[in-house]
DNA sequence: AAGTCGGGGCA
DNA sequence: TGCCCAGACTT
């Protein structure tokens, strides 16, 4: 038996669902995987044409499991959070050396992935084989806490509440369910927005708790402060990720450090974060001899960040 | 459970 | 300016 709220969403997908390139007749398995992590945190509009890019040089996970993690880099661009393209080039590898190149097709095996969390494996199981799966985002869970709960947002993180609404909504056979996961969240991305939603097009209006109630604002949940973005850490990072992506030969560190803002603490103390993250590789770590030889051993990254004769790079 | 991690677009 | 965006991972 589906649930209310089903039917009418899936009809409205059939009428309303935009034309994506990783939800074409063409679209592989690896391709769908792509997208949802591109799409982490990242709207659509910014990930299509880099997707497509992506795709173009490299389809397979054998693709770009070979390639070079520099050239990966320079090619995820302005995304933002760039960990994710080292993750993704990690599960391509994974992907080849555990499942023979080919995208396994259980969640288990799926979440098992590197950067891939409880999200991703369920979209590729819905998006990428057509199979049943709580796939519960930020859209599910703003047009769930409208519809069923009846509040303007949900809580700040997944309850268990919500799960069980999600997974109860879900449809038993794994075509109607696939569709539904794409639709629902389609409905939150397109009518159920979070800034000014659009009811008078809901193919559910009627139906939706928040509607009914007369659309009460957010309960006043203790508003956190947002981290900022200028003068952050996030920021500092991304200045010099650019700053890597445009160079094609190392860096010195005086270089490097001079061409991004910030205090020269923050500035050290972001390209050690870097280096620890294996988004940045110091390329000719010419460490001076120390007093104790026994000392030798124990440089780490932090050292190689206070010697300014370090030449630093995007990782090979 | 809370912090961290990019970047851009829009009200 | 503040908020939001198909989250994952560490502590």
């Amino acid at each position: 038996m589906l649930h209310p709220l089903v039917p009418p969403v899936l009809a409205w997908f059939d009428t309303a669902a935009r034309d994506l390139p990783w939800r074409a007749a063409d679209r592989t398995p690896w391709g769908v995987l792509v997208s949802e992590v591109m799409l982490q945190q990242t709207p659509v509009a910014r990930v299509e044409p880099l997707w497509r890019r992506w795709m173009m040089r490299w389809p397979t996970p054998a693709d770009l499991a070979e390639e070079s993690t520099a050239e990966v880099l320079r090619a995820w661009d302005r995304l933002g959070y760039p960990r994710r393209a080292l993750r993704l080039q990690e599960c391509a590898r994974a992907v080849v050396e555990r499942h023979d190149g080919e995208l396994p097709r259980t969640e288990a095996e799926l979440l098992a992935l590197p950067g891939v969390g409880t999200y991703t494996a369920a979209a590729v199981m819905a998006f990428a084989h057509g199979r049943r799966a709580v796939v519960v985002d930020t859209n599910v869970r703003r047009v769930l806490s409208r519809a069923i709960a009846g509040d303007a947002l949900p809580p700040p993180s997944l309850t268990r509440g919500e799960l069980r609404d999600a997974a109860t909504l879900v449809p038993d056979d794994d075509g109607t369910a696939s569709r539904w996961s794409a639709a629902v969240m389609e409905l939150g991305a397109l009518v159920c927005t979070a800034r000014s939603p659009r009811c008078d097009a809901c193919p559910v209006a009627e139906q939706c708790a928040w509607r009914r109630a007369g659309r009460p604002p957010d309960a006043l949940a203790p508003v956190r402060r947002r981290q900022a973005w200028h003068g952050t850490d996030r920021q500092v990072r991304g200045r010099i990720m650019a700053e890597l992506r445009a160079a094609d030969h190392p860096v010195p560190a005086e270089v490097l450090l001079a061409a991004v803002p910030g205090d020269e603490t923050q500035r050290r103390r972001c390209l050690a974060g870097l280096l620890a993250d294996g988004l940045v590789a110091a390329l000719e770590p010419l460490r001076r001899p120390s007093a104790g030889a026994a000392d030798a051993e124990d440089a780490d990254d932090d050292a190689a960040v206070r010697d300014d004769a370090v030449l630093y790079g995007l990782p090979r």
